[in-house]
DNA sequence: AATAATATCAGTAATCATTACTGTTTTGAT
DNA sequence: ATCAAAACAGTAATGATTACTGATATTATT
């Protein structure tokens, strides 16, 4: 009903998703591009990411810290956000739909999703408070 | 280090959460407590919902709608969202908690903590979309 | 019961992420 | 080359939440 027309502020903001792997917010994708889009307006990463993700294109991941993250790698995995240094990471792991089946034994609705974010500490940080 | 101190708003916060079972927002709170409280403060009811929720009596759920909901219910469990109306509903399922174990396979930091929010059509609405 | 110290309050202003608006530029089809 | 509309940059507005300020309430001490 609305075609999509190239454009490639969009372009650039999905190329560089790509190339990340530590799931970057609306703000960092602006300040990563700017450089090469001394223009760029703020509003259109926003819309932009918005929309790549109503596409299923990119991920959008609400951690927890009050402001999105965004993943350019669709395939289901999970994420990992620690609670001291804030970073997210994906996580290498079997899985575990099984538990919307467990969730749906004694519910009377449809569950057709889940989302699920582990916290704790990573690798780095234990590395770092060890004395 | 900062001893606390009794109030009547924040009993009665704690008190209206605990006669609730649907969730409430910071919102819904206020406006459910103005009636008794005429001269109220939205404030208030942000910092005594924050503060119980840092000392563990309450629950602050981050369901994804852009706002925290609260739960006087501390025991584990877990909660479903219905995308159609937007209601969070307790679920009554067994553990799962070796999802931990799982995610900690081939992670070198620490799990120590996960949270998992259920999506789908909750009954109501699964019956008032029949036609 | 009066006093003092300070946690909490009401009311308001400020912040921060995000979204909406407006007039201009780009795109893609004719 | 022309035209309709999608997308843009820039800015204003929104909405949830937090921070500030001077007044009030609570608790411990006299």
């Amino acid at each position: 009903m609305a075609p999509l027309k190239y454009s490639k502020q969009r372009e650039a903001i999905l190329d560089f998703l790509k190339t990340r792997k530590d799931h970057p917010t609306a703000d960092m994708v602006y300040n990563s591009l700017r450089p090469d889009f001394p223009n760029l307006s703020l509003g259109t990463v926003y819309r932009n990411l918005a929309l790549l993700a109503d596409l299923g294109e990119i991920l959008r991941l609400r951690v927890g810290d009050g402001t999105d993250h965004f993943d350019a790698d669709v395939s289901p995995h999970y994420h990992f956000i620690c609670s001291e240094c804030g970073s997210v990471i994906d996580l290498e792991m079997g899985n575990i739909d099984e538990i919307e089946d467990i969730a749906g034994m004694n519910f009377d609705g449809q569950i057709c999703g889940h989302v699920t974010y582990f916290y704790g500490k990573c690798g780095a940080c234990c590395k770092s408070s060890m004395s």
